[in-house]
DNA sequence: GTGAAAGCGCTAACAC
DNA sequence: GTGTTAGCGCTTTCAC
């Protein structure tokens, strides 16, 4: 390393790479930031030959008092769970850091102080924010973002916000339709935190898909999106049992399974099973459940489309599609 | 809200707090900073409502700027699987959060100018930095983080570093010698990306605990961790069948189970199988892996001492025990 | 206990 | 193209 501050035991700033370089403060930044200002081609070099030997760095906050943005992407959520998976969370990480930004990973419980939480942080002045977490809608997370980015990515948007919706009603309707082909005319459907926007949305989808497919759709069944919820709706199930099982998380369906199987009943020979949310690599041969997904690339591309220009990113939003994946289970 | 920004579409700053409030900027700093100058109670509380009817908030980047530190916490990873599982990352972003700081998540590829990069980021200035990812040792880190907080958690500390170990050699003990126990003399142990110094510990705790143990230690089959690579490990484990598998990761335990299935081999039955980093709850009913773990909470409690006050952290660093859990397969 | 004033390190306006 | 000069909003001497 070539560093030797030039002030004991301070990191060198702007001024001593001017003083090295022989130019002015306001070269050294045009020449170090993406300036549109021009600056000789002599110049430039000088000056980052001196910012190198000194071992010079930006001080990201200096920078971010005068400029009033910072290059950090506001990730929030209410549990990590809501970015669906691990899958989606390395790319996305990656995403954002290809682009120079870092994430500040921000959980939001329902705590009615969220602003005062907010406006305090460094989220505030975030260069963008991804919401996950459905603690608000549009509008209100437009007014706490102040004059910030904000993508929409909880189910919770309006016509003037930026968002990205998992289109889910297709992967269901194709579901639904291909549990109808298998000759199933009765189904139950075991449901996840209701509270949210995202999974009422999906129960919607699934009564709407079995209406159009003329599946009738006996009861549904309140679990948490846990395994552990899965097979206690199970015992519900065993009562009355159904041709199929509609799950809106493959945890559930493998709790299902597991809950079904004590009383002897396992798919597909003695019912069919669908989950939600496949990850498409290294399913588990014991639970080969047939499943709705959708491409986890697709979702990050169009996160990081927005990220780079979110000017110019799609007023009606983006749509990425889901569709169904057969397996062995339905 | 009761927010009116004195000067149009600006947020209120400490100037105009102070001029409400008729007290100079140097207090209205020392009132809403837990500053150790006094401030008279009676200006105190002008300071407090003007503040708050203004809808005053700090700015961190100013702050920021003036005292050379931020209410940030970095999170080093090589992966998000380094912080073990979702288990831990959601009760860790709590504790950050109930400290008042937030959470920057740094995902470090194993490039080498990871130092640039750091250097010229956020990162730099944050408050504390906990390092899971295994890409730099106590000495290096130290360098790179300027006078910051570091802990290390990734195995790779030294006698100066402030660090929390997971001690997987307790637990690995425990589990060999339940095998041995139960009349295991050969064992194949599958282990996981090598090039990791968790990895590389936890294998020769497993060595070393067989030599103990008087179990011999018939081969190591490479994997990564994944259920993949667990079944493909089964192809070759399959050939010259040991009475038992040890296997670094519980996923590869998963893959070595449905592997063997294949050619009928089936725990306990015919073999002991046994995974590494048993997530407590939710195990599933066709997965009943014995394996190793620990208390994720203990962790975060460590972590969170760590944060709240580093220079009283134990000198030695802390250690956490792990366990063995016996389940159905070993 | 209080306040004026000098930074923190950078960028943006404005002259040249 | 270049340099000078004000800030950005806060904390912190230092004098009172």
């Amino acid at each position: 390393m070539t560093e030797k501050p030039p002030r004991e035991g301070k990191r060198p700033t702007i001024a001593d790479v001017a003083r090295a370089a022989g130019v002015a403060p306001a070269i050294v930044s045009r020449a170090l930031s993406p300036s549109r200002r021009p600056v000789s081609l002599e110049k430039k070099e000088r000056v980052l030959k001196a910012a190198a030997e000194l071992g010079y760095h930006q001080n990201p906050l200096a920078r971010g008092l005068a400029t009033k943005s910072i290059d950090l992407v506001a990730v929030i959520i209410n549990y990590l769970s809501d970015l669906s998976d691990l899958d989606l969370f390395d790319p996305l990480l990656d995403a954002i850091q290809s682009l120079g930004k870092q994430a500040i990973l921000i959980r939001v419980g329902r705590t009615k102080r969220i602003d005062d939480f907010l406006r305090n942080s460094l989220s505030y002045h975030v260069h963008a924010a991804l919401v996950f977490s459905d603690f608000a809608d549009a509008g209100e997370v437009r007014a706490l973002f102040h004059s910030d980015n904000v993508l929409m990515l909880n189910g919770r948007f309006d016509a003037e916000s930026a968002r990205i919706r998992i289109d889910e009603q297709s992967g269901i309707d194709e579901l639904v339709r291909h549990a109808r082909g298998r000759g199933v005319g009765s189904a139950v459907l075991v449901t996840g935190r209701v509270s949210s926007l995202v999974e009422e949305a999906r129960i919607a989808a699934y009564r709407s898909a079995c209406a159009a497919a003329g599946v009738r759709l006996l009861s549904e069944v309140g679990g948490d999106y846990s395994y552990g919820s899965g097979v206690k709706a199970a015992a519900v199930i065993a009562v009355a049992m159904p041709e199929a099982v509609f799950c809106t998380s493959d945890s559930m369906a493998m709790g299902v399974m597991d809950g079904l199987a004590r009383a002897g009943r396992r798919p597909p020979a003695d019912y069919l099973l669908y989950g939600f949310d496949a990850v498409d690599k290294g399913n588990f041969a014991a639970y080969d459940i047939s499943s709705v997904g959708f491409d986890r690339s697709a979702l990050v591309a169009g996160i990081l489309a927005y990220l780079g220009a979110p000017e110019e990113f799609p007023a009606a939003g983006l749509d990425i599609p889901t569709r169904f994946i057969a397996r062995g289970t339905g």
